[in-house]
DNA sequence: CTCGTTCGGGAGCGATCGCTCCCGAACGAG
DNA sequence: CTCGTTCGGGAGCGATCGCTCCCGAACGAG
């Protein structure tokens, strides 16, 4: 019953990410928000309630997106020295590795705009971490089944490691290192881990 | 000639620092930056302009203390994985672990927030990280010609790898990532290179 | 059709933002 | 001392913030 929404929630959902993730919390005004979403705010408020739980929204969207392909990419990978490069590559970089975007890691951005103290945030980037670090863990065992890294390795302590230089490396790839230098620093690394 | 001032002009930027470390340059207001620099407003801005140059006095501060503490911290480290190990923690976790200290490096979060896209302070971090890679760098190569590490070696590569972990290890601090898990995530790390 | 409800649109609320201006007071120079 | 300049203090500027309210229009249910 009741007139229907001359708008699509998800859509909105997914241009709101795209603002917040570029520009961060704080400074992402809701008339930005208005603007990207095509929402009056009236629309916009009583859709979302208020702009933090439309930024829980987004960081929710984001792992059901970005965070989840993500982890499939570890998931579907080719066990050898290749195929994790690669995959860490694209998680690092980005899916388009050649688009200009100084975006980052949407998660990574938020973690260090926001810190800890606000728990709803905290609880949701520690989720899509465990996203990467699941992924990650997945990869690094069939290489060990496979022969092709140390039967002696352990999965854990390679995927905490390799979790860590993520982080690194998504924080410089927003820092706007070129991602040529980003994708020999993730090859030599794993050169190194070899 | 003319009346003196009656505050420290290097004080008011070190509790400037403070203030944007923990909350960002968006989420600081000026008047936040008034009350914790005892500072009217008028006195605020005939001395440092307006917010964005006193931002940037805050990044040259942290670099001058804090980046070149952690730089010096390196290139006193003993040539040991030991050293090394230590070296590292203090500076992933900040000079005093003990403290519940949910800042993280304020390079990091300013990189992350501002990404590369204002030319003076995309500067700024990049000259902190040199600070940190050379001083890497240092202790490194010192542990290379002790026959710490093997000579074959390449401290660049090395260097590069560990400066991008201890920007992650920094993120996770800021996470709110427990300082013990990071400590031992950091003797794993370098547990897995020896 | 009528009726109930949610819609899109827009004006505009009070609060806060970054910042400016004006003032008398407090110095140093001479 | 006088005089010139910068000081500390505070009111308050215009702009923008997050958000609310009110409206007629547009539907679905019956």
């Amino acid at each position: 019953m009741a007139r229907p929404r001359g708008f699509d929630e998800e859509t909105a959902v997914h241009r709101a990410t795209d603002v917040f993730w570029r520009k961060g919390f704080h400074a992402t005004s809701t008339r930005d928000l208005g603007e990207a979403l095509e929402l009056n705010p009236s629309s916009l408020y009583r859709t979302f309630g208020d702009k933090r739980r439309l930024f829980l929204r987004t960081l929710d969207h984001y792992r059901a997106t970005e965070s989840s392909d993500g982890c499939q990419r570890f998931r579907n990978a080719n066990p050898t020295m290749d195929g994790l490069t690669d995959a860490v590559a694209a998680v690092a970089l980005g899916s388009d590795a050649q688009a200009p975007d100084p975006a980052g890691c949407f998660v990574v951005n938020t973690a260090a705009e926001m810190g800890g103290t606000d728990p709803d945030i905290a609880r949701r980037t520690e989720t899509a971490f465990d996203l990467t670090r699941a992924g990650l863990a997945d990869l690094l065992t069939r290489m060990r089944d496979s022969g092709e890294i140390p039967v002696e390795a352990d999965p854990h302590k390679l995927t905490d490691l390799l979790f860590t230089l993520i982080l690194g490396w998504r924080l410089r790839a927003r820092a706007g290192h070129a991602p040529r230098d980003i994708r020999s620093s993730i090859e030599h690394a794993i050169g190194l881990l070899g």
